[in-house]
DNA sequence: CCGATGCTTCGGCCGCGCCCGAAGCATCGG
DNA sequence: CCGATGCTTCGGGCGCGGCCGAAGCATCGG
């Protein structure tokens, strides 16, 4: 007879884990898909060690988080890009909350412009990639989101970037929390991040999710796309 | 010093507001898109209605359930189709997280058939439509997210399904939580919504948000789709 | 005008879960 | 083999927040 409050109260369960200004705090420093040691996680996060083992523990057996043995570290990253995208969707809801105006700061700007979204690109930069594309008619829908038309494939290869050989998760957009509107996630997503951050068009800020755009990097992004 | 700590933990806040039981059987008992009372919602938590009360209010403080008056009665539902769309988010993950197959129940392959999300469909009808949609060329690309083609609108004229006059959210991509997969949401899905709930196509079941395809509605779907 | 109904505010109870210090395992360096 | 480092488990303290009963405002019905 449980079945429907077990779906409810499980729901709970989920939102409750992120819910705690601790692991919140370490969910986001994981956001920009590096793996970050327990000890700085427990840094990041404010709390002693202890605390926070006990909170990537919680979030691993939740399988929010994966982790990795390396020595005598462990390793954490976000599990699944479902993860990172339901993140995203809080940020949305909590901007929308109360006008956008509040969350202005000194790395807001920066962010709303470029910043990474797990593994793709997502700000102004990640959305006006995502209008472009879909308006040259690079994008079609397909039954399971968007996908890239043999012209938007043609393009990736002649830019020499390689999309991996699985097929399935092509470009599923992304609701963009600053932009309110969809960019580019799924797996073509990621590779034009890789290749973007690997040919120096987009720098990683050192302290987080922030991307900043070299010349060089709007000049190849102004006549690739 | 502090605005990106603002932010991380506002995001918590949020997310600590839909990770409490009370609040989340509230928030979903409202998912269907309609309005319930305080006494009503009490009830669906199970929690006295002074607590009730309690939890409503910081809902509609956070911005996430709006309210209205009608004699002594409190009418809340959800404030915006992003509160909604966060939910089937969190939906998403948590079934994620251990395996779609624990999740089943009475009323959960139901559920999965079919179901109002807010105020479109969802569940394997809803991603079904949303793919015949896509692969017949009603749907394209836009900088918005996806956009019905000329053709796709020309449909709705001919089932005489009407389109809100306001243009902005055309047809937003919605994830899915049982099926993993897009379906329809905006202006169009809930307009389709509307109609098919109007003619009959479908029906609400009293107690929540699974809808029944009726056979009329069967044939309905499969010719005009 | 008075009782009934729906909802809220107020006080006080209680328990869950966050937090840390100390101690216990692993792994690496010498 | 021994100390140092990174992480975990254990035990106990404590505060936040959910919960309810009783009382206080509104609104409707007669």
């Amino acid at each position: 007879m449980q079945p429907p409050m077990v779906t409810v109260s499980r729901l709970a369960e989920t939102a409750a884990l992120i819910g705690d200004p601790a692991r919140t705090a370490m969910l986001c420093a994981l956001m920009d898909g590096r793996a970050f040691t327990a000890g700085e996680l427990a840094g990041v996060a404010g709390v002693a060690p202890p605390t926070a083992s006990g909170h990537l523990a919680q979030l691993v057996e939740a399988g929010m988080l994966a982790v990795e043995r390396q020595g005598r570290h462990r390793y954490f990253r976000i599990a699944a890009p479902e993860i990172a995208t339901i993140l995203e969707g809080l940020m949305a809801v909590t901007a929308h909350r109360q006008g956008p105006a509040l969350t202005t700061g000194p790395r807001g700007p920066a962010l709303r412009r470029a910043r990474i979204c797990y593994d793709h690109l997502a700000g102004a930069l990640g959305v006006a990639l995502f209008g472009a594309l879909a308006e040259q008619g690079y994008l079609a829908m397909s039954a399971d989101g968007a996908a890239l038309t043999g012209g938007g494939a043609a393009l990736l290869e002649r830019l020499g970037i390689p999309l991996p050989a699985a097929r399935r998760p092509v470009c599923r957009p992304c609701l963009d929390w600053s932009e309110r509107r969809p960019h580019l996630a799924g797996q073509a997503g990621a590779a034009i991040c890789a290749a973007a951050l690997d040919r120096g068009w987009v720098r990683r800020r050192e302290d987080g999710r922030a991307l900043d755009l070299t010349p060089p990097g709007a000049r190849a992004f102004a006549e690739a796309f």
